[in-house]
DNA sequence: TGTACATCAGTGAACGCGCGTTCACTGATGTAC
DNA sequence: TGTACATCAGTGAACGCGCGTTCACTGATGTAC
């Protein structure tokens, strides 16, 4: 990956992989332009070759988030395309572990850090194609009788809500002792889920 | 509120003040110990006459932003003390409002920026404190007959889970065009709690 | 009521730091002829 | 195949900045007698 010479062949994405480092090794405070060029053993100016200031870096590093994020997801649900229902619990449970191992990109990727985000199209497309994933899946759902049918994008918006509402609140420590001792976060997203389910989960 | 006096007389509270007219005129990046004792009026190191360090003041503001929170759901449920059906709906109403209008404040609360809440009792106090009335108001609505009997802990999760995952995703302007075109949030939030509910929530 | 003094809550200079960004530069690469 | 040269992707010194934190200090307050 790294070579002996002056040129580096490609900086850009090694820029990107070494702030998604910092970020699982050491959070987002210590993420900066010259902390991703030092991990990624170039001069603090060289990422200014390929990111034009330091939104467009976290940009990158939050596509990069997406997608990583979005390949899970695809990942977990395309051996079951058969099976909707085993679909969704899977994506539930893979963005669950993404959020919980990948932390700080997760928190990158959704806690307002970027900020002009339209500016950035590959994100805006890659963040957009993760919902429709989703999207599709609770549709295929409704499909197959596991949801109620009817206002798709409603019913799309409230799962992801649902999902991401608890991921969120249990990363931030939210969810009281009582109820963690007692059932796993797992137990809790296939409670949730059920709630919207006209058969059961599991 | 403020004097002359070389004393101050209540600088705590007026820095916890500065710190939220901050947040909420220029966002969480602009949030420092010194432009806190800069709008309070006092030199930079007057705060710590009163926080050890900048993590201390971080909790004391998650704090009051909690506080808000707490008065506004309060305010919401008070008035329909007998009628948990409309209490959940104005709950869930306050909470999206207050996320709307104190957006970083809401941020500062939930997106892991204060790091050892723990060591901060009165921030664990009053964070538990809203997710209790939160709870409480779900009870309510099992015991009435609004959301289906059992499991309370879970219910209580799961419903605040979804609340604050579509507040959520909706801040992070992940909600896409096609469907803010047709609903407000205020819909989304309905139809999800909908999905949770015996009856029809309005 | 007046005075001495401890205590408290401020001040402002100073520290070192890491940051984002700019700029003149230089080494490597590749292409035209 | 060899050479000249444009282009590209790096370097490293320098800038100004705001930050958190410390420290010796000082002005105001309140209490004991």
């Amino acid at each position: 990956m790294t070579t002996d010479t002056y040129h580096h062949g490609d900086l850009k994405n090694a820029l990107i992989q070494a702030g998604v480092d910092i970020l699982a090794r050491d959070g987002i405070g210590a993420l900066s332009l010259r902390s991703v060029a030092r991990k990624a053993g170039v001069s603090h100016s060289a990422p200014y070759a390929h990111f034009p200031d330091k939104q467009a870096l976290i940009a990158a590093i939050s596509t990069e988030g997406f997608h990583r994020l979005y390949t899970q997801l695809e990942a977990a649900a395309q051996p079951l395309a058969s099976n909707p229902q085993k679909q969704i619990v899977a994506c539930a449970r893979a963005y669950l572990n993404f959020a919980v191992q990948e932390r700080d990109i997760f928190n990158i990727m959704f806690s307002g850090v970027l900020e002009q985000e339209k500016a950035y199209p590959d994100f805006v497309e890659i963040s957009k194609a993760t919902s429709t994933l989703l999207a599709d899946i609770v549709s295929e759902c409704q499909k197959a009788g596991i949801f109620p049918n009817g206002q798709t994008d409603l019913f799309a918006v409230a799962i992801w809500g649902q999902l991401h509402g608890i991921v969120s609140l249990a990363l931030e420590k939210q969810i009281s002792h009582t109820v963690l001792d007692q059932y796993q976060l797992d137990d809790i997203l296939l409670f949730a889920l059920n709630q919207f389910a006209l058969v059961e989960l599991t």
